[in-house]
DNA sequence: TTGTATGCGTTATCAA
DNA sequence: TTGATAACGCATACAA
């Protein structure tokens, strides 16, 4: 008794396009992947290869050809959350750069959760990836995992945070200059009356900030009230910015300081800011500027717009990709990398949500 | 001449942790897959063969395991563009989904290109991906590519899109009743000169939605003002529905027709249309009332935030995800799942930028 | 210039 | 109850 033939005709092979075109399975090889080898096939030969392969809608298997050769074609993506627009910008800037490569970004959203991180971390283990790329500003970082990928020898880079390591490069932007850039923006105005809400403590991010500002305002010979400097509380969750700007705009009203302008710790704390700013009857710019951090897409949206330090966050993307792909490439020639971390400079961006001082302002309130 | 020992150790496969336990490699992989017939084996066995795995820090290699039993444990997830927050939502729905699974979502970010959908759907191919959710609204589908797909019976579902098929299922909001929704909000405000932002023409969001808000405006008795309803210029670009909001307003205003309400396509539409009126020194919600689409997260953090129906984006990525999910594990079982076409029934989320209108709205202006 | 043979790390079948 | 062994599809060293 013969079996019945199959119902689904299985997926078109190599042997199967050596077969149609009656060559061996090596030649097949050789040409489609442009091996210098194949430069000795008659030229016919080599296209009507080629020909039948199209034809027959030929697709490589990508985990023969992982395991033969050890390399995947996969390049780890990690991100602390999907939805943030700081990462999203990030990732763009990385896809750039891997457009036109023969990687498969795999994206990975650890959720801000370190379980999901290591899980993930493991998967991509997994897969073998061939380089990785961490997201990271507000994400515990799972260093022991980590370490994992740099004993494995895997390129690695870092967005958004610095981790000093022999093999693994950091890109971040200068949060210093930074915080500078918009103290400086706010004195020019004139201001001189400024409140500063910081992020979290455990970011790294907000203390930099803050040593920019102070940095800045020491120059300036403006004398910080400490009254004025806030902080927002601990949290995973990026998005309680918001909540964080808003509910430090209120307590800053209660306070009996006046004030003309406030340096927020990034953009959605600024809109908290400017929200709790106008539900006391505070016109944003005309009584009180708000500058923001990291000129996400929405910063052009709203009313006011928000002036804002950018980061350049698709620079970045784009900066830590090169890195990795570059370290990649390098395994083959033979020559090492030298891990770095680089300090991205920062812009400020002027918009709607900062103006000139005005005598009246900030004498009374 | 001996070879020099290997600098770096390879990674431990399933014949080191054999070797190290002093059984065969068949027996480990028994033991590590849970196999039925792993349950022969003493316990003892069983349990000192996963600590040396956990010792020897075992992982098995994705690209052996997929050649083997052609299951890649990858599933593709496509999305039109991975900056917008209608999309990065329903991933999350999506991750919710699968979080616990062994399933690697692989993201991929078309970008709105017809070219690099073709490509990472090529890739998708290539790596065997078990299973494949696509966020289209705004994407040009390829549908040539995907039927490729239908017919390698790889299980499918497109988020935001219908699509017929006998074998891929399509999950998006039910726009028409969103229409009407929206219309019934302003009318139910007092609200009767209703001006209506249309999107493009080719998103079939856009005709549905119109379709919803006129069978309400019959229902009411109100007749729409034809030069009222004006529409977006083509694009590939949802975020261009910002500037598109914005001209619309001015020609809004420039026409000489009266309005108190506006129906945008989408939120950012909306908020281009509010910024218009603003700038008119038309104030939202006392002076116009404006409904945005989608209920991105931005909706609520904006001045005034926004008025919206709710697609409950999360909650399309997980059906769509626990469909496809579904359809994978019943190729196992043997039974075949049939395609369908879930609309999705949207909310009215009433926030600050509707009110109810007036008696000397209207009049004059 | 082209073909043959081997092995990558698993899983699964069969034999013991 | 456990152990050999044969594929999976591809790349490549070597043979012809």
């Amino acid at each position: 008794m013969k079996k019945p033939p199959p119902i689904q005709k299985a997926r078109v092979t190599l042997a199967d396009v050596a077969r149609a075109a009656g060559v061996s399975l090596s030649t097949v090889s050789l040409v489609l992947n442009d091996k210098p080898l194949a430069k000795n096939l008659a030229a016919a030969t080599r296209q009507r290869i080629r020909n039948i392969a199209e034809q027959l809608n030929y697709r490589p298997n990508a985990a023969a050809r992982s395991l033969r050769s050890s390399r995947s074609q996969l390049i780890g993506v990690m991100v602390f959350d999907i939805a943030d627009p700081y990462c999203t910008l990030i990732l763009q800037g990385i896809q750039e750069t891997l457009g036109d490569t023969a990687l498969l970004p795999i994206i990975m959203d650890a959720h801000n959760q370190r379980q999901q991180f290591s899980r993930y971390l493991g998967m991509a283990v997994e897969h073998h990836v061939e380089g990785l790329i961490v997201v990271a500003n507000w994400l515990f970082v799972d260093i022991e995992a980590l370490r994992r990928f740099e004993r494995n020898g895997i390129p690695t880079a870092i967005v958004g945070r610095e981790f000093s390591s022999p093999s693994i490069s950091s890109v971040l932007v200068d949060n210093e200059a930074g915080g500078r850039l918009a103290f400086e923006h706010l004195y020019k105005l004139g201001h001189t009356q400024i409140a500063v809400v910081r992020g979290p403590q455990r970011l790294q991010d907000s203390e930099r900030r803050w040593k920019g500002i102070e940095a800045a305002a020491k120059t300036a010979g403006v004398k910080l009230d400490k009254k004025l400097v806030l902080q927002l509380p601990e949290s995973a969750d990026p998005v309680l910015g918001y909540a964080g700007g808003y509910e430090a705009a209120k307590r800053l009203i209660a306070s009996d300081r006046t004030f003309t302008g406030v340096l927020a710790f990034d953009d959605l704390t600024a809109f908290g800011v400017i929200r709790g700013l106008h539900e006391a009857g505070l016109h944003v710019p005309r009584d009180v500027s708000v500058v923001g951090f990291d000129d996400i897409p929405q910063a052009i949206l709203t009313m006011p717009s928000l002036t804002t330090v950018s980061q350049h966050m698709r620079e970045m993307g784009k900066t830590a990709a090169a890195h990795v792909l570059e370290s990649i490439q390098s395994k083959t020639t033979g020559k090492h990398l030298k891990s770095f971390i680089l300090l991205h400079p920062p812009t400020l961006i002027a918009r709607e949500s900062t103006a000139k001082v005005h005598r009246t302002q900030g004498r009374q309130r």
